[in-house]
DNA sequence: TAGATTGTTAATCGATTAACAATC
DNA sequence: TAGATTGTTAATCGATTAACAATC
């Protein structure tokens, strides 16, 4: 029960939930670390090593209680309260993340914004769409904590620094971020180029 | 010059390349590790010993000659070579992906896949979409080496499945490939809702 | 040459694994 | 109880860092 956890293992609590997301269709109520090792493609003893760090979920001789597992995995993550959401462009990737059920992993997106005349005022799978000049009040007036970048490159800084005046707590880009920011928030990225080269070389290595 | 390398120098030898992009614009011939490390907010020793994994590019009480340097990194990546590329699946999230320039990083798209007729013989960017059935084939007759899976769960195994019978190399996904597939290839994962979750995390400790 | 930065080694740090006592 | 799996510790493994010799 340390102090310092590693961002693997935060990774892996995520996959914990897929993997006990699809149990739960079975009926099953008991999970074991191999179990949830198996799906991850991992060791059963690094599962309850990443367990052991928030706690014992666990019942000796038997496994871990599946429900109860959930909530706890969720409860860690700060998944038990629903965390509201804006999406920053609405373009192609902007409309997918708009069409994921992401409500389903706790994330409620409460507004979408763009710059394009033509889509302000029309409502995306129930999401309404506002100009990006609102963003910082509209982030304020509902507590909004996170905002979804999928603008293009260009303007993903401003709109970055934006959401920062109106209090956001963390940001998942699409697009890099390379100047510092007015204030330190938790940045994360979706890199596809990226993974498309790591996996270009995965595949040379291969031969 | 050990054998083993990790994963995360792959991944930083990617965020070199996107350095190197910005610092060609500004017309530098040279930069040094030092300048790689701030871009990506790492120690410069660790980029020297990532790149020393691969050989001397640089010159000492000098630095990199950035071309040679941007030649090796992807000669090491396997992007000194076109590599061709399929998409499954023209929803939001396939259209966001034919609109992306990923020729830019070496990887051209050369045909779109989906069930839905009214989509069918189209062209999208340039990119003309044929029905999934027909992927095995395509993939076969024009060497296709990636994949990219962006088509629902409930159907992404199957699609996995077909682009390994066409001879894939690799798959990148955004859905969860769960099953075991017919043959072992390397296959990387877009986890949008596991990056939520993550960012959740990295907020609710905060405070 | 003097000043600089690379390439590399050894030391440090941190994460995973193996093993097993605890216990249901 | 006997059989099983968790929770935890110590050992191992691997990645990062600091320091500096090499050298442009």
């Amino acid at each position: 029960m340390g102090r310092k956890i590693p961002e693997a293992t935060i990774r892996r609590l995520t996959h914990y939930l897929r993997c006990i997301e699809f149990i739960k269709e079975d009926g099953d109520k008991i999970v074991q670390s191999r179990d949830l090792a198996t799906f991850c493609d991992i060791s059963d003893s690094l599962v309850r090593r990443d367990l052991s760090y928030f706690g014992e979920f666990g019942t000796k001789g038997v496994g871990y209680p599946i429900s109860k597992l959930e909530d706890h995995i969720k409860k860690i993550l700060g998944l038990d309260k629903i965390k509201k959401t804006v999406l920053a462009g609405v373009g192609n990737m902007g409309r997918a993340i708009l069409n994921f059920p992401f409500i389903k992993n706790g994330f409620q997106i409460v507004a979408a914004f763009d710059v394009k005349k033509a889509l302000i005022g029309n409502k995306i799978n129930n999401v309404p769409v506002f100009h990006i000049e609102d963003i910082k009040e509209i982030i304020k007036r509902h507590s909004v904590e996170i905002g979804i970048i999928a603008v293009p490159q260009k303007e993903a800084e401003e709109v970055a620094n934006k959401m920062i005046d109106g209090g956001i707590r963390g940001i998942l880009s699409f697009a890099l971020l390379k100047c510092p920011l007015k204030k330190k928030v938790p940045i994360r990225y979706i890199e596809i180029a990226a993974e498309l080269e790591i996996l270009s070389y995965e595949i040379e290595k291969e031969g």
